[in-house]
RNA sequence: GGGGUGGUAGUUAAGUUGGUUAUAACGUCGGCCUGUCACGCCGAAGGGCGCGGGUUCGAGUCCCGUCCACCCCGCCA
């Protein structure tokens, strides 16, 4: 090497000088983010991931360094010798380091660049398949080094809190037995075992348990985790959980934990004090209120369940709501209030939105001086008993539209939730993503044990069988299993779920009646989770725990719009890799080694 | 599996009812310039419009198919 690096060591970054080093000298290293050549005097801005600083060449000071200045273009790699003087009259208030300029003795040129395929500057203005096909430059990007910087801050900031609350991090194996259920898992195939699969991880849940069984005590472990579905804005096929558990705890006191390493990191990484305890709500009152349970707290616009009221009247003379009394069947509106207008356009791709997320149709009604309804299907048959009582149910009045949902319960819920959402953009309620605001972080607790799997007429477990019910729901397990509730929970933080976990049966014998009630018998039982019923008879000790993603707490706490933004090498939405052709072919010599046959794919 | 948006120089975009050599900005290249910081000025190169087919005298512009990226439903905690 030359001079640089063996002889000349950097003793700054691009990010730190002050008027205070006026006077030093100074070495700097790193890219050519601007170049400003006036012909007699050269103005580079060298950039590395800590700031960009101003550089100049002039013939007075170094001709030979001058000369050499004038070949550098953008994204060249430098190495800089000189002193650090005022700005004088020419201070740049947009610059962290705009007080200063480095007047250049020496230059080495490290390295040219092409002209790489678009401008590395904060301004995203390239198509994500651009970005994602070059990501080493995408990731060169100020903006996306930021990302990715804080990310880094997260994990040390996780370690350290986990660590100072006595948790131990321990690893778990990624090459897991397959188990049917739940997400669907990528596969391995085994050589040494012909024909057999390893399935990658989907989650480290059943190992966790086992150290707590194993006396551990509390683990977590920063782990990746393996989902082969499809993607989404928030989810990728790998990604990164904060993975939790406990033993010896009830969930108010794991609460407490998770509780103050949110407010940790809130006030570390963001400076942010987030007042504790989070609030907390109940599944079905976050169902009734929001129709979801991951409701976005930061505007209002709930729904108002009219199921009772309806059937109190008896359908109050509507045709189409009649078929809302049937069981199973809810009837819910949502207030539109005369602040707030929708045009006819507005209103046909809302109702267009509706249908799409599985609605026949969005009845309204336009509220009138008298409470009377007009431009509405439901207008014409309602008794004014009725229309009176919906109007004071939802507290309507004049100006204001009611628009309505009935039908299927969870097609209701699932409806009226997305319209909420789509109301709140249309009005400006939800803030974009960056642009601050509140941080409403929610508990949603206490939700039911089981679903009705309507199509397969059967109890299914709405998370994992493993969750401990509410002790005085035990009983109901046989004779009302949709009655019990459990210890579940899932955090959510402005409509996202960043984490989610619960606290686990340790009893084989609640276990056994759970799996009754889920129609499983005892030999598919040994067959999908015999090492953990195993270990449940041998001193399980209580214990519950969580699993938060990272990638989405660190996509809400930078403002990402996207999970893709800090994650460094992330999927596209088809599940590939645009720089290095992920997911790819292999030999058949490979396969056959393997034992695996490829099947043409049908289209 | 389904619905939606988009694909035009390296990049981001504009391209009127289908009509002569397809525009602009940034970047690139050459020249000039000693206080710029979106430096400025002069000049140049660079694409045939994702791909395939069709309609037409004539297709970025219309039709069909297909690929890719993104957003959503299903799926997934």
């Amino acid at each position: 090497m030359g001079r640089f690096i063996d002889e000349l060591k950097r003793t700054h970054t691009c990010g730190e000088l002050t008027a205070a080093d006026i006077g030093k000298e100074v070495v700097l290293f790193g890219w050519v983010h601007g170049r400003r050549d006036l012909g007699g005097f050269i103005f580079i801005d060298l950039r590395d991931r800590a700031g960009i600083t101003q550089v100049t060449f002039e013939p007075g000071i170094d001709a030979a360094a001058h000369e050499r200045a004038g070949e550098l273009r953008l994204e060249y790699v430098a190495g800089i010798r000189g002193v650090v003087h005022s700005r004088g009259s020419q201070i740049n208030s947009r610059m962290k380091t705009g007080e200063i300029e480095v007047r250049v003795l020496e230059l080495e040129i490290f390295n040219r660049s092409e002209a790489t395929p678009f401008l590395i500057e904060d301004k995203i203005d390239s198509d994500d398949s651009v970005r994602l096909a070059y990501r080493f430059l995408d990731l060169r990007r100020p903006a996306m080094q930021r990302s990715l910087m804080l990310r880094s801050q997260l994990n040390t900031l996780t370690r350290n809190y986990f660590a100072d609350h006595g948790f131990l991090e321990l690893e778990t194996p990624f090459l897991v037995k397959y188990t049917p259920g739940g997400a669907r898992n990528f596969l391995v195939p085994s050589r040494l075992s012909p024909g057999k699969f390893y399935a990658l991880a989907e989650s480290p849940q059943l190992f966790k348990q086992l150290f707590m069984v194993a006396g551990y005590d509390r683990y977590f472990q920063i782990v990746r985790c393996f989902r082969d579905e499809d993607l989404r804005l928030d989810r990728q096929p790998e990604f990164t959980q904060i993975d939790v558990e406990m033993s010896f705890v009830n969930q108010e006191e794991l609460f407490g934990q998770i509780e103050g390493f949110i407010a940790k990191a809130w006030k570390e990484l963001l400076g942010i004090e987030i007042s504790l305890p989070i609030q907390r709500m109940d599944y079905d009152e976050s169902m009734r209120r929001f129709g979801n349970d991951k409701p976005d707290l930061r505007f209002g616009l709930e729904h108002v369940d009219l199921t009772e009221l309806v059937r109190a009247h008896k359908g109050g003379g509507v045709p189409m709501l009649e078929g809302a009394l049937v069981e199973g069947s809810i009837v819910k509106a949502l207030r539109v209030g005369k602040e707030y207008t929708l045009s006819r356009k507005d209103l046909d791709e809302l109702e267009r939105e509706a249908k799409g997320a599985g609605a026949g149709g969005l009845a309204r009604a336009r509220v009138g001086e008298g409470g009377e309804w007009t431009q509405s299907p439901l207008a014409k048959n309602i008794t004014p008993e009725l229309r009176q009582a919906i109007n004071a149910a939802c507290g309507a009045e004049s100006g204001d539209l009611l628009l309505f949902q009935f039908g299927r319960e969870a097609m209701v819920h699932a409806v009226m939730a997305n319209l909420r959402l789509s109301l709140g953009k249309r009005f400006g309620l939800i803030p974009a993503f960056g642009s601050g605001g509140e941080w409403r972080f929610l508990w949603v607790v206490n939700p039911p044990l089981f679903e009705r799997d309507e199509e397969a007429g059967k109890w299914v477990a709405a998370h994992h069988a493993f969750t401990r019910p509410h002790d005085e729901h035990v009983q109901y397990l046989e004779s009302d299993p949709g009655k019990v509730k459990c210890y579940r929970y899932d955090l959510v933080l402005n409509g996202f779920e960043i984490g989610g976990g619960s606290i686990r049966l340790h009893r084989s014998d609640v276990q056994a009646k759970v799996f009754a009630a889920l129609g499983i018998g005892d030999e598919e039982a040994k067959s999908k989770f015999g090492f953990l019923l195993d270990a449940l008879k041998f001193g399980a000790p209580p214990h519950g725990g969580i699993a938060i993603g990272m990638d989405r707490l660190a996509m809400l706490i930078s403002g990402a719009p996207n999970l893709r933004d800090v994650i460094a090498f992330p999927k596209t939405q088809r599940g590939t890799d645009l720089m290095t052709g992920a997911p790819g072919d292999v030999d058949d010599s490979q396969l056959s080694e393997l034992f695996v046959a490829k099947t043409t794919p049908t289209t």
